[in-house]
DNA sequence: TGAAATGTTGGGGCG
DNA sequence: ACGCCCCAACATTTC
């Protein structure tokens, strides 16, 4: 009788789930294993709301599990070797598993996947969580695409309307095996809920809505009502399925709205591809030219920015948002990245890590195109004189303030007319919105038309000299 | 998926 | 009536 581990790691869901699809269908018994690689999880850099989200989908996952008679086996530890005991003892014939494309997981899937053909266990890999693989865009000639809007077209060339892979099958008698307990964390309710349940119900919630998908294109934008999908998070646990939303999404027909939603999608797909292709860029610049702009890298300076302290608002608000729920709106997210890059002249990558460890959606892939992107630095990123200023985006997408003022409390009764702007507020005024510079909330820590010059000079010069 | 600088136009005030 | 200036509004160019 047909044992196979299936290796859960970026798929935890049951619903439309290839490799948990095959393995119920080739197998008498089926092992469904989570690993907790200490590299990640001891990690003191990974930020509980991440550990919240992750622990959610497990408990989900196990849940969901035991209604089918079958239980998640729970391992911590060097994967390759904990899969080597997981075989071993459930005497199992083969491990399916994803394919993931950063370049951890592909050096780790190596090692796995060494140590498991000198057990003479059988390896067999799906492509799940993206909707296509790496290998399956290519131009003419082969060579990977560099330019989102050329990438896209062939995507819609060769990508069409999603497959939907039934989790039907039985699961067999779970072994008697050891398995930790699923690891578990003080819930805080400020992080959004992990797990496919939560997925799904988020997922129909944003597709039906009339202030979700159809309205998209028209509120995306807005920081206070944060009407994006949410789905992010999701999508990178897998605990909703991609091919499920595109899926959903054709079928609202939501128009023009809609297709800017999918285009999302397909920039995720886009910066997987990217980073597949390029490995390089997930140490430096994408763009070679840029790989050595003298940043001035000042740590205190980056502490504030991380705190949440620069003084200008809609860039604290924003950090704030992260630091206190590990979300930050797209928006916030480009505004943050632009202001770190270009006002405060610090290497991109720190805020890059940044981001990683503390956004529950914090994914190496799309973080890190998005990052290179704000800087420059990367394929099809913005020109390195597109620079934000701080206080016209505030006025642009937090019209009325309300995203400032949620965030940052501390300015709650100063006027909207110099809410992005705090230190043009006259001296009484101030004084009625108990504001004193300084002291109730920083003085603005660089001034951004002085720095932007800066900026600019920096970025030409490298540009010039290559 | 910018912003600032610079250029152009046209209406109104004014001598 | 006319030229001149100012400047807001809009367009274009530049970074």
């Amino acid at each position: 009788m047909r044992r196979i581990v299936w290796w859960a790691r970026r798929d935890l869901r049951l619903t439309d789930n290839l490799t948990l699809h095959s393995a119920l269908r080739d197998a008498a018994s089926v092992i469904p294993v989570f690993i907790l690689d200490p590299k990640l999880w001891q990690s003191r850099k990974l930020a509980p709301a991440r550990r919240q989200f992750l622990c959610d989908a497990l408990a989900d996952l196990d849940a969901q599990l035991r209604e089918r008679g079958a239980r998640l086996i729970v391992r911590e530890g060097e994967p390759a070797r904990e899969l080597e005991r997981v075989v071993n003892e459930t005497q199992a014939d083969a491990v399916y598993f994803h394919r993931d494309f950063t370049p951890f997981a592909r050096q780790r899937d190596a090692r796995v996947i060494a140590a498991l053909a000198k057990l003479g266990a059988r390896v067999e890999t799906f492509d799940d969580n993206y909707l296509a693989a790496p290998e399956q865009i290519a131009k003419d000639d082969g060579a990977p695409y560099v330019v989102f809007t050329r990438f896209r077209l062939r995507f819609e060339e060769r990508v069409g309307l999603p497959m939907r892979f039934s989790a039907r099958g039985d699961f067999g008698v779970p072994p008697e095996i050891a398995s930790n307990d699923l690891p578990r964390v003080t819930r805080d309710p400020r992080v959004a809920r992990g797990g496919e349940t939560v997925g799904a119900k988020l997922a129909r919630a944003f597709v039906r809505r009339d202030d979700g998908l159809r309205a998209y294109a028209a509120t995306r934008n807005d920081l206070a009502r944060d009407a994006t999908s949410h789905l992010s998070p999701h999508l990178h646990f897998g605990t909703v399925s991609v091919r499920e939303l595109v899926r959903a999404a054709r079928a609202a027909d939501a128009g023009q709205p809609g297709k800017a939603w999918l285009d999302e999608l397909v920039w995720r797909e886009f910066y997987m591809h990217v980073l597949y292709h390029f490995p390089h860029a997930a140490r430096g610049a994408f763009k070679r030219e840029y790989a050595a702009l003298p940043w001035e890298n000042d740590r205190a300076t980056f502490a504030a920015w991380c705190e949440g302290l620069t003084g200008y608002p809609v860039v604290d608000a924003a950090l704030r948002q992260l630091n206190e729920t590990g979300w930050m709106h797209n928006r916030a997210r480009m505004i943050v990245a632009s202001f770190l890059t270009k006002d405060l002249l610090i290497d991109w990558r720190w805020g890059e890590k940044y981001f990683l460890q503390n956004l529950v959606d914090g994914d190496v892939a799309a973080n890190n195109g998005g990052w290179q992107w704000a800087a420059s630095t990367g394929t099809d990123a913005q020109p390195f004189f597109r620079i934000f200023n701080p206080v016209l985006q505030g006025a642009r997408f937090d019209a009325s303030g309300a995203y400032v003022r949620r965030w940052l409390p501390e300015l709650g009764r100063v006027p909207t007319k110099y809410l992005h702007a705090p230190w043009t507020m006259p001296a009484d005024i101030a004084r009625q919105a108990g504001i004193t510079l300084g002291k109730t909330y920083p003085a603005p820590m660089v001034e951004h038309a002085l720095q932007r010059e800066r900026a600019l000079r920096l970025y030409r010069k490298q540009k010039s000299e290559g």
